[in-house]
DNA sequence: TTTCGATACCTCGGGACCGAGGTATCTCGC
DNA sequence: GCGAGATACCTCGGTCCCGAGGTATCGAAA
């Protein structure tokens, strides 16, 4: 997930540990704040095998910046993570909208469309979150307002979901 | 969250573990799928602190089975987790819907309503994904469908779950 | 009849991430 | 001219959870 996003990111530019530090915040903070000791250790790892290059920068700033760029094989890892996504991608909302944030990354319409697919799936796949038996209970089976509105939610944002994806595809598939 | 689900579970009547591990799966596990080495251990760990007791039965299935009972203390955590429950709890979707879940467990209005004020105080405020500089990113600001896309499902998510946190909150205080 | 699938529980190694700590420099207010 | 806060990077111990394995029994199908 983290290297995803860090992938993602450098392919834009080129950034220093902080900068990024603070995208990855605006895009997944919220959910779960990014820790220091999460990035850096994570950079030092993609470094080693060689996803990115380190370059000292002596700039204005306080502290020395180490302007962190992506090598040709982190490209080409981010274009494979990007078409072939773990299960956890489609099924995990987090997840899912950090690939989304960088699917265009993905130059080839078909491979976003295919990645759309799966996603379109797995959201059309009849679930409930609650079974009496095999009986897949609904919003109107509860009297609890949270479980009703659980339910409510969840079905109302699937619907939202839905109608972009089959929009988004036809536009692909156009 | 996994603790949560199980405490949550166990308070509405006795379950076994095998029965739990498919409760449980049906809750969070389209997200992503709980595993036996996953729950056993924390069903352990639970009994350890004594939150949870454990009945051998030898009925007709194939293997035995450990009867699992919360205990008062098991039902005295419960209540606080969901009084007050850790700020990834609210700000993150997958572990609020277990929250949301089991929220009827605690019978006090009042303590529901707060916990819903916290989500609303969460969802209302302002948070891009993206930002230039200081000025949030907006969905007209993307060329990028997918960008576009995750702006705007979250934007008709966020109002979809604002709209039934007003009115349920109008409800619990009525 | 024997094998397969479901039921039911368990262990262990490892990966991802957190959180609390540390280091150092620069700028700005007081 | 001194401390506070922002910038920028780093380490280490610990927790949660996964995944791949193992054990054992029962019923039904082949």
């Amino acid at each position: 997930m983290l290297e995803l996003s860090i992938l993602g990111f450098l392919c834009d530019e080129s950034l220093h540990g902080y900068e990024l530090r603070k995208r990855v915040a605006a895009l997944t903070g919220h959910v779960k704040p990014i820790a220091d000791g999460t990035l850096y250790p994570a950079i030092k790892k993609m470094e080693a095998s060689g996803l990115l290059t380190r370059e000292l920068q002596s700039g204005p700033a306080a502290a020395p910046r180490h302007m962190l760029t992506l090598t040709a094989k982190g490209r080409e890892h981010l274009k494979n993570r990007l078409s072939n996504p773990d299960d956890a991608f489609i099924t995990d909302e987090n997840r899912w909208f950090v690939l989304l944030a960088f699917l265009r990354h993905l130059k080839n319409a078909d491979a976003q469309a295919a990645v759309l697919n799966r996603r379109l799936a797995f959201l059309t796949q009849p679930a409930s979150f609650f079974y009496d038996r095999d009986r897949p209970l609904r919003a109107a089976d509860f009297d609890d307002p949270f479980r009703k509105g659980l339910m409510t939610i969840a079905t109302a944002t699937s619907r939202t979901e839905l109608k972009w994806l089959r929009e988004t595809l036809a536009e692909l598939t156009a």
